[in-house]
DNA sequence: ATAATCAATAACTATGAATTATCAACTAGA
DNA sequence: TCTAGTTGATAATTCATAGTTATTGATTAT
C-alpha cells in the first residue's frame, strides 16, 4: 500500500488524459484496460487526489487532473530531450573539451584544431588557456584539463604524448644586423652573441634543445635574458640586447623590426606534443584526436 | 531485454552519483548493493551510454553521467513541486473559480465573496464576467463559468441555484419629484408615470416581479424604455424619461441627480441567487461555497 | 602473505504489474 | 421493457522482474 510513483504511471496517465477513455487508452498502451484501471487509481491513492471522474459513460478530468496533465506533457517531453542528449554526450557528438597550449601553439596548430572541430563536429564546445608546460600537466593530472599542447619528451606516468607538429628552429636578428639568409651559414657566425631564450620552467625541452643546437656548433651560448612570451623576447631582440632561437612558426603574427633566418640544415626540431590523461573518458575528446590525427 | 526507463532509474542513479559508491549509496536507499549495480547498468544499457566510470576503486561520472545528474536532480525537483500542487489542487486550497455575475451584484455580494476567498484561500484565484442572466446559464452549462449571480427563480436541470442576497425594490425618481421618503405611501401614486425596466431577457424575474408590484397595486405600467445597464436606467430617470424600480441596494456607487425611495412594505424581493453545475468537480469551487453560505 | 573492501555475477525469492474472466451500471435499439 | 452492447471496476491468477543472499574476482592496505 505503500508505493512509489512511476513513469509508468505518467505515460498510462497521459493516454487517458488524452482518450477519455479506458479502453481505447490501454488499446495505445497495448495493455489490458484492468490493469490500467488499477494503475490510474494507485497513482490517485499516491497522490491522495482524484485524477478523473468516472461519471455516467464518460470520463473526465478534475482540475488536479488538468494541472498534472500539462505537467506530465512537460516533464515526458523533457525526460525524451535528455534521453537524448545522454545519447549524444555519450557518443561524443556533443559535450566539451578543455584544452591548454603553450603560446607558440597558437600559431598554426590550436587554430586548425578549433577550425576542425567546429566543422565536423559543431557541437563540440571548447574552452581554451595558454599555460606553460608545468601547468598544463598539473592541470591534466588533477583532470582540470583534457587536453594540452606542450613541448616536453617525457611526461608523468598516467599521460599519453603524441607529437602533433614539427618545426625549424629559426634565428631572430635585429633589423639592421649584417647576418642575412643570403650570408647566413652557420650558427658559429653568431657565437660570441648574448642569446635571449623561453624560460626553463616554462619549457625545459626547449631550452635544452637550443643549447644542444649550440652544443653541436662547438660553443655554449652566452644567455642574458630569458622570458616567457615570444612578444618580449622580440621586443629584446629589436632593441640589440640580444639575439634568439625560437620555432619558425612563432614568427607570424608579429610586427616587428627583427628578420628571422631559418636554419633548415640543423638537425634538431621543435617539437610540440599533444597530451592527456590515458584514461579520460571524455567523448568529445576522443573527436578532438581523431581529428588532431588527421591535421 | 526492452526495459523502459523509469523514476526508480533516476532515484538509485543520483544517490550513486552522490555517494560515488555503490555499496554507501545501495545503503541511503535501503536496497542491496547488487541490486543497486543491476539497476545502474540497466540505466545504462536504455540510455545506450557508459554514465559511470568504474575504475580501480573508485567510481565517476561521465560527461553523459554529469549531464544527467543535471537533469535527474531538476526533474525530480520538478516531480516533487508538482506532487505538492496536484494535492493542494484536489483539496481545494488552489486553484481557479471562474464567475459570472449580474451588474447588480457587484455590490454587495461578489465583493464580499472575493474579500473572503482573499482572506481563507489566498491560494485561489478567480476570473470574473459580467454576464446577462442568460449568458450565465448557458456558460455554466458549456463549463466555461464554475459561478452565477442570477436573479431566476428556475434553471435548468443539472445546474443548483440557491438564493444569496434578498433585497427590497426602491422607486426610483427624479432629484426634483414632488414625491419623497415622507409623502409616500403607496406605488399608485406612481401608476400614471412612464416606466423605465430592464429588460426582460436580461432579467425575466426581475420583469415579472416588478409587473407583479404593480400588478398587486392595481395597474399596469406603461413601460416607456428597457434597458440592461443600472447607469442607463438612472440616467434617463435623471433627464426625466421616467421612473424606474430597481433592487435597493443598486443605488450604491452612483452619482445622479435621481433620488430612491425604499418600499419595504411591498412583499416583493429582488433575489440573488448563485448558481452552478450539480456536478462541478473543481475542489476550489465548494471553498467558494462555502464562504457564501456564512455570508 | 592475509585481511579488508570494492563492484559484478549467479541463483533464487517475492513483489506487484498485467492478464483473463467476470460483474455491475448504464445506453440504445427493438 | 426486454435484450445486446457499451462502459469501467473487481477478483483471481499468472508471470516478469526488482531485489535478495551468497559468492567471486580484483584491488588495496597491513
Amino acid at each position: 500500500m505503500n508505493y512509489q510513483l512511476e513513469l509508468r504511471h505518467f505515460i498510462y496517465f497521459l493516454a487517458v488524459a488524452e482518450e477519455l477513455h479506458y479502453r481505447k487508452a490501454a488499446e495505445k498502451l497495448f495493455i489490458s484496460q484492468p490493469g490500467l484501471s488499477t494503475q490510474i487509481k494507485q497513482m490517485e491513492e499516491i497522490l491522495g487526489t482524484q485524477l478523473f471522474v468516472r461519471d455516467k459513460k464518460k470520463v473526465s478530468l478534475t482540475p488536479a487532473g488538468e494541472y498534472l496533465k500539462k505537467e506530465v506533457e512537460f516533464i515526458l517531453n523533457h525526460l525524451e530531450q535528455t534521453k537524448k542528449q545522454v545519447k549524444l554526450i555519450g557518443e561524443g557528438q556533443l559535450g566539451e573539451v578543455r584544452i591548454g597550449f603553450l603560446g607558440s601553439a597558437m600559431q598554426n596548430v590550436v587554430p586548425n584544431l578549433l577550425l576542425g572541430l567546429k566543422e565536423k563536429f559543431p557541437t563540440v564546445h571548447t574552452t581554451l588557456e595558454e599555460l606553460s608546460n608545468r601547468a598544463q600537466i598539473n592541470a591534466i593530472l588533477a583532470d582540470r584539463l583534457d587536453l594540452g599542447f606542450v613541448r616536453l619528451s617525457r611526461v608523468p606516468k598516467g599521460l599519453d604524448v603524441r607529437p602533433v607538429f614539427e618545426d625549424t628552429f629559426s634565428l631572430v636578428l635585429p633589423g639592421d644586423h649584417p647576418l642575412d639568409e643570403a650570408n647566413f651559414k652557420n650558427i658559429n657566425q653568431v657565437a660570441d652573441e648574448d642569446f635571449i631564450l623561453f624560460s626553463q620552467d616554462y619549457s625545459p625541452m626547449y631550452y635544452d634543445t637550443v643549447l644542444s643546437i649550440c652544443e653541436d656548433s662547438g660553443f655554449v651560448p652566452n644567455v642574458s635574458h630569458k622570458s616567457v612570451h615570444a612578444q618580449t623576447i622580440f621586443k629584446l631582440v629589436e632593441n640589440k640586447l640580444g639575439i634568439a632561437i625560437v620555432p619558425t612558426t612563432l614568427q607570424h603574427g608579429f610586427q616587428m623590426k627583427v628578420k628571422f633566418i631559418e636554419m633548415k640544415k640543423i638537425k634538431q626540431r621543435a617539437v610540440l606534443s599533444m597530451v592527456w590523461k590515458t584514461d579520460n573518458r571524455n567523448p568529445a575528446l576522443q573527436k578532438c584526436m581523431d581529428l588532431l590525427m588527421k591535421l
